[in-house]
DNA sequence: CACATGATCGCCT
DNA sequence: GGCGATCATGTGG
């Protein structure tokens, strides 16, 4: 098999919660369907989880990102951009969207808006259990890698009774902390726009605000 | 701590 | 043919 391709691999273990997502409840379509940057700052505190083999796996989201669509030169769909790769953040928001990086690590985003507008969050950190490394899904890279996220993800829904979800929790309200997003220098003056969000108690941030 | 670099490949021009 | 919404590792201060 020289062209397999990993497809369905399994989440970190340390992040199993059991065979029913027991205290985790369902958003609705309309949290999605909201201005990006507000689902973005609103999912920091949620959780990104999976069902795989019967086992559910969770992660709190600390850390996000949003990417306004064709208005925003950071964004895939820049100027309306329409490929088959990035056909899922047209779908409706509660979507999935994911896509390849430096042909080795993964980046997990959560589409927003009606059909058609191409906007979406980027995942880019979260927080296993008490005891895992902080490391362990800090980043989008490792966040996808914890969770075993790839592209085979790209465009599943969320909200579809499906193996990946998002999950709200009674928490306490986090206190959320504003930057520019990282990673993004050549997209002009988006570059500078403020539109990543982050827990600012959580040891998983992936980096020092800038 | 702050850079600097290599890995590795699908995607887009 | 060039490069990226990254990460691990290495060097130097």
């Amino acid at each position: 098999m020289k062209n397999a391709r990993k497809t369905d691999v399994a989440p970190d273990a340390r992040l199993a919660i059991g065979r029913e997502p027991t205290g985790f409840r369902e958003l609705p379509r309309s949290f999605f369907l909201r201005d990006t940057a507000a689902v973005a700052r609103d999912l920091v505190g949620l959780w990104f989880a999976r069902r795989h083999e019967g086992i559910w796996y969770a992660a709190r989201i600390v850390e996000t990102e949003a990417y306004l669509g064709s208005i925003d030169a950071a964004a895939h769909t820049w100027r309306g951009r329409r490929t088959t790769r990035v056909e899922p953040m047209y779908k409706v928001g509660g979507h999935l969207y994911v896509f390849l990086i430096y042909g080795m690590y993964h980046c997990a985003n959560v589409v927003t808006c009606p059909a058609e507008i191409g906007e979406a969050v980027l995942l880019r950190a979260a927080e296993g259990p008490q005891g895992t490394p902080s490391k362990l899904l800090s980043g989008p890279g490792r966040l996808c890698t914890a969770l075993g996220i790839t592209v085979a993800f790209s465009g599943a829904d969320l909200l579809a009774e499906g193996d990946v979800r998002i999950f709200r929790r009674s928490t306490s309200a986090a206190s959320i902390g504003v930057s520019a997003r990282i990673g993004v220098d050549y997209a002009g003056e988006a570059k500078d726009w403020p539109l990543r969000f982050f827990d600012l108690d959580s040891p998983a941030v992936s980096r020092k605000s800038r």
